[in-house]
DNA sequence: CGATTTTGACCAGCGC
DNA sequence: GCGCTGGTCAAAATCG
């Protein structure tokens, strides 16, 4: 107990840490996170300004330099006195028009200035206007490849600095934690190696039709194809994710169908190795069907750690696999209607399939927030794939009512990915897989067919204790949430996920659909969560009271 | 002693 | 209606 929780301080304090620094550098993608970016610019720009302002002389002059013309208009307005006024300039620069609102009413503000400086009729003054105009469009060419550059920077910092912090992280734990996984990724678990994905018995058939992208199958010399997929569904009961070999059969037969087409997503890297991970979110109906979210790992303990604490509410065999189910609910808040059920694959004892249900009601534990943000995302992606796509599940909704509330930064920087997206239409699944019929959909999102890909997830929740009270964790568990143990690449989940998207537009989207449902729920996230709460349970929570 | 896990029993949904 | 199965309850056992 004392060494976990000694090491959810750790945890604590490197994640703040993490977030201190993320703010001050306010790096990744500037497109997704213009805000941050812009604050760093302005620290630039200030530095920038003095210089200019010296040439610029001390008397007040607006300049207004319009260039529209194609609806695009550019103002660039510099006031010597007042460095507000550029730092407006610099965040239009950066902000790539994400701000629009706010551009009008700068816009509105210069034109009155146009106007005003129209007004004097000097016409001396109007020519040192005009030559003072040029050279401060030079000076903001200048300045605008200075910030790409800055930008570029702060973006490389950042990543430098997460893998900085992963090795560490790894260094720190590695020696006291692991004596029965040698190597670290005791965090993410392996999906079969064997199998390249899931270990599944129609894989041997499917096998073949791998997307040799993913090499997952090449993985398998070494052992572990390290697979994060992602499949969102609609069904009633959600009996058909359950977690039994059934449900890795389906994900496999979905990603073999498919998965010449869209192709895994390559992380780069191959150091790590081992583990796959796979995730399964079935987002349902925000009526009355609830989020779940399924994840796979490699993992030798009993089960796998999220951040959260769980209580083992019951056990049984489920019909399939010999392996016991076990159920679990979330601690951390008296009444919250989190589950989650852990179950061994059939196919491949070593991993861990974990489905989790519900959304929390409480603020989760720092190291539980990644885990969240991944479902989070997954879910939200697929329910915006499958908006978007010509797919026609539609889902969209559920989303909202449950995907996790809380957002991680990693999330944030997804941009920087190239990779393509594997969704796979509900018709290459099995409708053997959705035993509970309502298969209307299913969208099965592969985000990672390669080993490598598990290397560089952040959310190594397999690594850490899975259950706070659970005595017998998993060595490894006791890294740091976001410590995957060993990976150079700090490939943050967001990467994963944004290598999935190869549309950026659709990512905001997706981001923006995140935000939203977090906003919305605003830390009571559970309200519309609660509805589909206790569609299978006949007891109605009688958990908080007891 | 309180919290958690274990485990047999109970209940509900579904298919036949 | 019956049997099967999944999910949950709750008393007992265990743990720290």
């Amino acid at each position: 107990m004392s060494s976990k929780r000694k090491r959810a301080a750790i945890d604590l304090s490197l994640e703040a840490e993490r977030k201190k620094e993320e703010e001050d550098h306010s790096a990744g993608d500037c497109s997704s996170k213009d805000g941050r970016v812009d604050k760093k610019e302005e620290q630039f720009k200030e530095q920038e300004e003095d210089p200019i302002e010296e040439t610029a002389g001390e008397k007040v002059v607006e300049v207004v330099v319009d260039q529209g013309g194609d609806g695009t208009e550019e103002e660039i307005k510099y006031r010597t006195q007042q460095g507000e006024e550029m730092d407006k300039q610099s965040e239009e620069d950066a902000g790539d028009g994400d701000d629009e609102s706010d551009g009008a009413e700068t816009r509105a503000e210069d034109k009155h200035v146009v106007e005003a400086t129209a007004g004097d009729g000097d016409d001396s003054q109007t020519i040192m206007v005009q030559d003072e105009v040029s050279a401060m469009q030079e000076e903001m060419e200048k300045m605008k490849e200075e910030n790409l550059m800055l930008r570029r920077v702060v973006d490389r910092t950042m990543r430098d600095y997460y893998e900085l912090q992963m090795k560490l992280a790894a260094y720190q734990q590695q020696p006291a934690d692991e004596p029965k996984e040698p190597e670290v990724f005791l965090s993410l678990g392996a999906t079969a190696a064997t199998g390249g994905g899931f270990p599944e018995p129609k894989r041997k058939g499917q096998a073949a039709r791998r997307p040799s992208v993913g090499s997952d199958e090449m993985d398998d010399g070494k052992g572990e194809d390290l697979g994060l997929s992602l499949s969102l569904g609609a069904s009633s009961s959600y009996e058909e994710e359950k977690v039994e070999p059934a449900a890795a059969q389906h994900d496999m037969d979905v990603v073999g169908a498919d998965g010449e087409a869209k192709g895994y997503a390559l992380l780069e890297s191959s150091k790590l190795l081992a583990s796959a991970a796979g995730v399964t979110s079935q987002s349902v109906n925000p009526a009355n069907r609830k989020t779940r979210v399924s994840v796979r790992v490699r993992c030798q303990g009993p089960t796998m750690n999220d951040g959260c604490q769980w209580r083992k509410y019951g056990q049984k065999v489920a019909k399939g696999n010999p392996c016991p189910r076990a159920y679990y609910r979330c601690t951390v808040a008296p009444g919250c209607p989190v589950r989650k059920q852990v179950q061994r694959c059939l196919e491949d004892m070593s991993i861990l399939v974990t489905t989790y249900e519900g959304t929390h009601n409480h603020p989760l534990p720092v190291g539980a927030t990644a885990m969240a943000s991944t479902t989070s995302a997954a879910a939200t992606f697929m329910l915006l794939s499958s908006t978007n796509s010509s797919s026609s599940i539609s889902e969209a909704g559920g989303g909202s009512g449950t995907a996790p509330h809380y957002l991680s930064p990693y999330l944030l920087n997804s941009h920087h990915s190239s990779a393509s997206p594997l969704l796979s239409t509900p018709s290459s699944m099995p409708a053997s897989v959705v035993r509970g019929g309502a298969a209307s959909g299913m969208q099965h999102l592969n985000l990672f067919g390669h080993s490598s890909m598990a290397s560089h997830l952040k959310y190594p929740w397999s690594a850490s204790p899975s259950h706070g009270s659970s005595s017998d964790q998993m060595a490894g568990s006791k890294r740091p949430f976001w410590s995957t143990g060993g990976d150079e690449k700090a490939a943050t989940m967001a990467d994963n996920v944004g290598a999935v998207m190869a549309d950026p537009s659709k990512f905001s989207v997706a981001i923006a659909a995140a935000i939203n449902s977090f906003m919305g729920k605003d830390g009571q996230v559970m309200a519309g969560n609660k509805d589909g709460e206790g569609t299978s349970s006949k007891s109605s929570n009688k958990w908080g009271g007891g």
